[in-house]
DNA sequence: CTGAAAGCGCTAACAC
DNA sequence: GTGTTAGCGCTTTCAG
């Protein structure tokens, strides 16, 4: 007797009891196998449907040692635009396929990554959307290896196709500093670490370069990102005798911090000081005056993540990197310096 | 000869050989049964975490047709405050005790989500955090009626405890816009038909009421909780001949387009009109002057949320409701109204 | 094209 | 305490 537990669920043997055939051909005809015939199929799967069957997810991933029934999503954060915009759209793609996202915070903890990627592979997921914490452990890349992956924001030098943001609009927004007569800029950006953070680094230094201006001279400050950054490096910057006439902020969670910072040291925007800061422009509009932002189209690098993903799943080959253009969006926060400097 | 696949994983069956031991012990000795000799038990696990034995999920869900290894999340967005931090927050707290949460995007469409409680129960989840979308519909009800359930921010009327905000500092900040003198009072919040949207709505005709203003007198405007929606409402509002002197808004997406909407409209504040806003205080200080806020604290819920899905899981009694008490922080967005109204 | 039967890797009765 | 033996519900050879 089958006693273990059926909470009254159809499963294929009911469903093969009652058309009096057999679960191979129910299966068969569920899978969408060419070798049933139609009508039959047909039959089976109304049937099914009215039934209001739904397959088992655990044994059809025993059974079949693959399928793409589940995905990982491995990030450091998920409550910052950067990420949760991600999540969403990749969700949304994911489930359209039928596929189940597990969502995995790592808090930039490569011990934690490691314990959930490993889960992950517990789980036999087709595949993981991963932003690999900062000091990703081998083990980690190693068990990365043996599947499907896409990286995205970080890259982790894991053999794997990734999603990124090109940064130029980075480079291009201290140009346009330089050439509004800024010589002093600050730079606050995340650690070089992180593969955005050294990404990032070089626009910025490009830009200056390409603009005639001495990257070296940059007052660069390489932070972790986290809420509970920046307002020191920013008063810091600002309290030196020759205080920078522009600031660059190179990560949204750090953009919030220094705006907050930079708002309660009473210097006027774009007056005496310019302000360019990356993320999500809808909330850095609220600034007054809105902020000139860099930013980035996160739903389309999800999408492109997810296309990326099931490609890999469905076997295409590893394709290379995609480099998303940033966009530079001019707000009220930049302009030339205070005259006399 | 077991030749479906093996990616060269240990399973049980190696462990039981290797240690000359049956399959049944190391079973037991890893799920902590009492009824192993210590000693053994002992010898086992490490063996096990030696060969670094991860165990197949899905053979494990499926055998003990329980196990709290999975966890559905179904929210109706990501990308937005209110639930990217319950999300990361009850992802951090399930995923240490072992268990993977799934998740999942309704997009506020009663069919998806549906079709996603379904997928859910397909894959046996222990449990299901949900926020209901608007419409949820009486089959989605009906199933998830079958499995411990915990609503949060939004209730659907399933018999499974949740955890809200009170929304009292909603119902307070009408109080203080009274007190200060206003009489003009407009309301922008979400439809009545999310339950949210008609607890809000009840603080603030309560708040009103309290402070001695007549709750229909209240421009009110409800809309449904989307970043296109609001900034008609508030235009419409502001050109009025006996427009509000006071705003207050009870949703964070609806917050953010009215602020916007606000600041275009070139209204002083409080000068011209005092603004109180819904959701995440550290973005809304990047206005200026800084916007009053009605807050919540998403991470304590999220804290609550995930503490009665294990509970439940665990099999303790559904417990009653949690009721959050929200803060309002005064900012700088508020004061008397324009002298003459 | 269809059916019988063998598992996927694990847990849980039921013996010993 | 420990081993034997059934399955969990599905897919997939292998026959026919």
């Amino acid at each position: 007797m089958p006693a273990r537990t059926r909470r009254g669920e159809v499963g294929v043997v009911d469903l093969a009891r009652e058309l009096e055939v057999s679960t191979a051909t129910v299966s068969r005809a569920l899978n969408g196998s060419e070798r049933v015939r139609p009508e039959l199929a047909r039959r089976i799967r109304d049937h099914a449907r009215d039934r209001g069957y739904v397959a088992n997810r655990h044994a059809r991933a025993l059974s079949s040692n693959s399928s793409h029934a589940f995905v990982g999503f491995v990030i450091p954060y998920v409550d910052t635009p950067a990420y949760s915009a991600v999540a969403a759209e990749c969700a949304r793609l994911l489930s359209a396929d039928g596929t189940q996202m597990i969502l995995t915070i790592t808090e930039n903890d490569p011990r934690r990554e490691l314990d959930q990627v490993r889960d992950l592979l517990a789980t036999r997921v087709a595949g993981v959307v991963v932003s690999p914490s900062t000091g990703i452990l081998a083990a980690t890349r190693e068990l990365l290896r043996a599947l499907p992956v896409v990286q995205f924001h970080r890259g982790a030098g894991i053999g794997a196709p990734g999603v990124f943001s090109d940064d130029a609009a980075l480079g291009e927004a201290v140009s346009r500093l330089v050439d509004l007569g800024h010589r002093r800029i600050g730079y606050i950006g995340p650690s070089r670490a992180i593969s955005n953070g050294a990404a990032r680094l070089t626009a910025v230094r490009d830009g200056a370069a390409a603009a005639g201006l001495d990257p070296d001279s940059l007052a660069v400050r390489l932070l972790e990102p986290a809420t509970d950054q920046g307002a020191g490096a920013v008063r810091e910057l600002l309290h030196r005798a020759d205080r920078p006439t522009a600031l660059v902020v190179g990560g949204g969670t750090l953009s919030l911090a220094v705006a907050r910072e930079v708002r309660a040291s009473g210097l006027a925007l774009p007056g005496d000081l310019s302000l360019v800061v990356y993320g999500d422009p809808a909330w850095f509009a609220l600034h007054d005056p809105p902020l000139t932002v860099v930013s980035v189209d996160y739903p389309e690098l999800a999408r492109r993540a997810a296309r990326l993903l099931l490609g890999g799943i469905g076997g295409d080959p590893p394709g290379g990197d995609v480099l998303l253009p940033s966009e530079l969006r001019t707000g009220g926060s930049t302009g030339p310096p205070p005259p006399g400097t």
